[in-house]
DNA sequence: ATTATCTATAGATCTATAGATAATGC
DNA sequence: ATTATCTATAGATCTATAGATAATGC
């Protein structure tokens, strides 16, 4: 053994941070616990050290610790901006600009499909409360002060809020566009509420 | 044997629809031969028959016909419409509600990452280009006819629209919010318009 | 004694191939 | 003879468990 193991988490968070990273990159079915044991240089056996519970188990352990802090994430950035929809949006926008993509879309249609139902549900309601739910929120309170109007629906615009932020990332990282991140992500949310705004 | 096939495509469209469908719905790995075949209700070996390349083939080909019934569906929307892009993108979102949803930002960044490296580019750039390609040069098209401003980058606000659309699919889905899918559409579309006009 | 690894392997699942079989058209 | 299935099975991969081993702290 190399360490007394200070702390037994520091070993578990690596293996939650590799895990984390890959299946938020490829999606459930497409990370094998071996791809995660490669990462962490172990054996593919000794992974289930860490993961006593297996793979789903391991899926849904990330997928909590990353809705939770995304919840966190989102919501001090929220409340830290002034109440304005405009610059709590761009809060949060720095916030999932911070963190790697997380493809809610994918979660919720395809990845939480090979997880047994109940899990499946679970994970699905968390993802959704964590991300969506969180904007979704922020856009209502809007609207009670009256800064933007009563149409589409929350839910419609927090899910086209996050899509626009993932799809920033893509074309950032892939496709190499040229300006920051930051600045693509203003610009897109200055359009969404040029349209969601009052006629007056 | 039943009949003379009178024509080989008929079964062979019939095992390209059953696959379409499963990989759309739930991508390349989390789709087996068995899945196909027990909803064609064949021996997951006489799937072969029709599909000798394999999986991977049989997923390229999918996507290939997929892509380009997409893009010619998409084009003839558009072409159809009034030369003014809140009808053209009506048009678009209209034919894109008339398919079931593609999820191409789960195709772009999951699927293709398990296909061979060759093969992945290939697919990555023919789905880029019949979906957001399409929608991007529309609204450049748009931009020299002076009806929208110049920012943000076309293919942002491309992969936003194609999003939204996805993002209503799954609302009017899952979430089993009141209203057409059209009305959802027609309304986020009205949104993001007015976001991009110039200010005049 | 506990912690964290390892090797070996069982058992399930998945892709793919070989070869047999049955039904039809020429 | 051709077409479309089938059964049987090889071989790869994947999840998971059992039991051995090495290093450290008590």
């Amino acid at each position: 053994m190399r360490r007394r193991d200070p702390s037994k988490s520091l070993a578990r968070a690596r293996v939650l941070d590799v895990a984390e990273r890959l299946f938020h990159e490829r999606g459930y079915k497409a990370v094998t616990m071996r791809d995660i044991a490669d990462e962490l240089d172990i054996r593919q056996a000794s992974l289930y050290y860490h993961a006593p519970g297996g793979k789903e188990e391991l899926y849904a352990k990330v997928i909590e610790r990353s809705m939770e802090r995304h919840q966190a994430g989102l919501q001090e950035a929220i409340d830290g901006a002034k109440e304005e929809i405009e610059s709590q949006l761009r809060a949060a926008a720095g916030w999932l600009l911070s963190q790697p993509p997380i493809h809610i879309t994918r979660i919720l249609t395809s990845d939480v499909t090979s997880l047994s139902e109940a899990e499946g549900e679970r994970i699905s309601t968390l993802a959704f409360d964590s991300t969506i739910g969180i904007i979704s929120k922020t856009v209502k309170a809007a609207r009670k002060r009256k800064e933007l109007r009563g149409t589409p629906h929350e839910d419609i615009v927090a899910n086209a809020f996050l899509s626009i932020v993932d799809g920033v990332w893509y074309h950032a990282d892939v496709q190499q566009l040229k300006g920051t991140k930051e600045k693509m992500a203003k610009d897109m949310i200055k359009v969404l509420l040029q349209g969601l705004r009052p006629k007056s």
